[in-house]
RNA sequence: GCGGGAGUAACUCAGUUGGUAGAGUCACAGCCUUCCAAGCUGUUGGUCGCGGGUUCGAGUCCCGUCUCCCGCUCCA
């Protein structure tokens, strides 16, 4: 992991956030490779979903109402209650402390507060029941806490602070007046937007259901630990596509979903074994199913996409807290209902890490000498590499230097790609490696007799003769 | 959030009992070079993460703080 973060610092992939400034705390800065590479993940995301006739794009704002995060189940859901240990200073979700606990401590406790209801023989679902309500109840809970939970770190009973309420949503102030009837949110997830516009999208389409609306954007979520390079950050980007189907039929469209985005990946280059699924067991406040597609990535196993059947929670919600209809009609059955949604949600930021750790290698290779020497090198898929070829002069003389040129210029209309007269060929090929450009056009001294370049492709290293005249379509084929 | 490690040039790292900040790589300019990083000459680049303190004097000792990495914890 070090090693790739030290390679994106020093080719510009990634530089940590105001630097200078001894940097923010999980925000990161995308430096001249990274953004490309980044945006070639995002395109190529984008063609793979809205070059369809049946998904359309949009682009919602980051600020939105903030009835919306009401609707959403935002700001009830996402803000957990916390408490930390005076003792030994470690801090707790109360849901989460609460939620470890055994049935039999469960139990003892039940027993201890209301001896005259839970002194017999109780059912397991009752206890259960029971707890959950003590839980929720807001008067009851600080007495829980300090009286029956242990600090599951060091043991010590009755030193919890009381809980405090940490919302994990960026809050802000629309207008200079910063007042509380003015507060907004930045958006935590993309979702939202696209559920609101469900009808203005529907309509200005003329789509017909089943449909999808597909968005790239940034959310914000104020997490409590950032973690793992760009992995949890505060500031994140989102490529979701939301897609409404007719109830009855959800089931048989959220694995039609799964099967497209694990190809995605797989299409891009990740090797299978790369890739897993995890199903989630504890299901959120708005699904009815859900797995996750994860990487494996230096620190483990993590979470690059979502595919949720949200069900019509959203929209239900949204109809209900607005009092505006989100229902769709069917002109063919004359039906109206309010349609589910089928929801693929990819990090951009966490697939773009995937994408270069699965990249990365360090391979033995012969050295011209005969001996053996390491190369870095990034196996980035054609389309996703941010520099799609180099141009180099074998030697700056005999005007090999100046075709080389003129070459790069010509390529420059269609293509990014890069310029290197500098060192021995060797090591200029050794920098495109690293920086993972697939191909290397060479212009040396058979150029000047019979208008050929060398071709060296990056895994294999082998090196092929075309004409000068043919560089701009052989890249074309490579790119489609 | 807890525990451990680390912050010195763009990168990787030296830096002695506290006494004038170093190397290699990279980059840049030039020379040399006809296909897989290693030749020659020169050059740029550092308030030693930041802020206090002790001291005649701090990269070095003390306190605070920020950031990153590893392991736990957590991730509707």
């Amino acid at each position: 992991m070090e090693k790739i973060v030290s390679l994106s610092k020093r080719r510009g992939f990634i530089f940590q956030s105001s630097e200078i400034y001894g940097g923010l705390n999980g925000c990161w800065d995308y430096g001249p490779l990274g953004v490309e590479l980044l945006n070639n993940v995002k395109q190529a995301w984008w063609r793979s979903m809205t070059f369809r006739e049946n998904i359309e794009g949009i682009d919602a704002a980051i600020i939105m109402h903030p009835k919306v995060w009401e609707a959403s189940g935002h700001v009830e859901n996402f803000s957990d209650p916390m408490v930390d240990c005076k003792q030994c200073k470690a801090r707790y979700r109360v849901d989460i402390l609460l939620d470890e606990l055994s049935l039999k401590k469960k139990k003892e406790i039940l027993r201890e507060i209301e001896p005259q209801k839970f002194s017999g023989q109780i059912s397991d679902e009752k206890i259960h029941a029971r707890f959950s309500e003590l839980s929720a109840d807001e008067k009851k809970l600080p007495e829980l806490l300090q009286k029956f939970i242990p600090c599951p770190n060091c043991g010590n009973k009755q030193t919890f602070t009381e809980a405090r309420q940490f919302n994990l949503m960026f809050k802000t102030f629309v207008g200079p007046v910063e007042d509380t009837n003015n507060v907004v949110y930045l958006r935590p997830e993309t979702a939202q937007g696209i559920f609101v516009n469900f009808l203005n999208v529907q309509s200005a389409s003329r789509q017909k259901l089943p449909f999808g609306i597909a968005q790239i954007g940034k959310a914000f979520r104020n997490e409590i630990n950032t973690k793992n390079f760009l992995f949890r950050t505060r500031e994140f980007e989102q490529m979701e596509m939301q897609f409404f189907v007719k109830p009855g039929s959800d089931d048989m469209w959220f694995e039609y979903w799964r099967e497209e985005r694990m190809k995605w990946f797989l299409e891009l280059g990740m090797k299978p074994e790369k890739l897993r699924w995890h199903k989630h067991e504890k299901l959120a406040h708005y699904a009815k199913g859900a797995f996750d597609i994860e990487f494996e990535f230096p620190f483990g196993w993590g979470e690059i996409e979502g595919i949720h059947n949200r069900t019509d929670y959203d929209l239900s919600r949204h109809e209900q807290y607005s009092g505006k209809s989100m229902k769709y009609f069917d002109e063919e059955t004359k039906e109206k209902f309010t349609p589910y949604v089928i929801e693929t949600s990819v990090g951009a930021s966490r697939s773009f890490m995937a994408f270069l750790v699965a990249a990365y290698d360090e391979e033995k290779v012969p050295t011209g000498e005969g001996g053996e020497e390491v190369r870095t090198v990034l196996h980035f898929h054609p389309q996703l590499a941010p520099v799609k070829a180099a141009i180099l002069p074998l030697v700056n003389r005999d005007g090999m230097d100046t075709i080389a040129r003129n070459l790069t210029q010509e390529l420059h209309k269609s293509f990014r790609i890069f310029y290197d007269e500098s060192g021995a060929i060797g090591r200029r090929y050794r920098r495109q490696d690293e920086i993972g450009t697939p191909y290397c056009f060479t212009i040396d001294s058979q150029t000047l007799q019979d208008q050929t370049v060398t071709v060296r492709e990056r895994d294999t290293m082998k090196q092929e003769r075309i004409a000068l005249t043919s560089v701009k379509k052989y890249l074309s084929e490579k790119f489609v």
